[in-house]
DNA sequence: GGTGAAACGTAGGCCGT
DNA sequence: ACGGCCTACGTTTCACC
């Protein structure tokens, strides 16, 4: 490549008013622009168009309801490390794929250190995770090492 | 103690129409109320009572904004495992607080395996997550180990 | 669970700074 | 380029069926 690939904005300018809404926004995604605008001492108007810049801008990436793991049928939590046994582009892409067709897997991290990535898997249960590590890691060819740390508790929790 | 301390009702009787409501609210946390009750087939009145429903019972958590890391002033993002040298409750208490108090710890989990904490540490760049490995966990007496997973990319995030 | 109507919020044109 | 005002339009919300 001549070139980096994709120079990007890493910051754009946000102000004062724009890091509060988008505080008031993580706080609450469903606040109504209304109520948003008085908060952060703007008209509606104005409020609003900040707001959909900053969507247009990608700085907001969308809007989620954040549900309750437990009440939703999900009793297990873990965070699995794997290895690789070839550091080729095909065998990291082929991985990638898999883990993006498995409903377990809400994350999937490349990491620096002596393996290449770290999930978060969401299972119902136990027996359900085992299924998922079995049939799933266990059968991809491209997978050499797999090391699970089961949640036991989550005394922070900020994910967006 | 003499019975487990909360056995609370872990899923709640969701049925086909209250899953797909979680599934659009969790996908698009700002739909009208008049798109979600067209979506799953139901009239806006009815709609609105079950997602009331879903928030009051505690399985909707609450909505916000997914922010771009990159476009905030996120730079850098780590998963690190921390071991503590005592396993006692004042120690696991004491680090506790101190991550609940660290705004660079974006998620505290307590988990398995040979150390007992993963951390998920979201700073700038590289020096200010220095500060934050030496002027913080550095400090704190409880901290026995430390090793850092620096994430390169996450080609799947799916964090509410 | 559906209907309807009043209350409320949104979104866009327009003007002033 | 950005904020405030106004208003037609859409959405939410509630009593009632």
């Amino acid at each position: 490549m001549r070139f980096m690939p994709e120079i990007v904005q890493l910051m754009t300018d946000l102000d004062g008013i724009d890091e509060k809404i988008l505080q008031e926004l993580s706080r609450d995604g469903r606040i109504s622009n209304l109520a948003l605008a008085d908060r952060v001492g703007l008209s509606p108007s104005a409020c609003l168009r900040r707001v959909a810049a900053l969507e247009k801008a990608g700085v907001i990436k969308g809007y989620r309801a954040v549900l309750s793991p437990e009440k939703t049928g999900v009793g297990f939590t873990a965070y699995v490390m794997v290895g690789l046994n070839a550091h080729t582009k095909q065998a990291q892409e082929a991985f990638e794929r898999a883990m993006s067709h498995a409903p377990e897997v809400r994350e999937c991290h490349n990491i620096t250190g002596n393996v290449e990535y770290l999930l978060r898997i969401e299972a119902a249960d136990l027996a359900a995770y085992k299924h998922f590590h079995t049939e799933v890691l266990g059968t991809l060819p491209q997978v050499n090492a797999i090391t699970s740390y089961v949640v036991m508790g989550s005394p922070k929790d900020e994910r967006a």
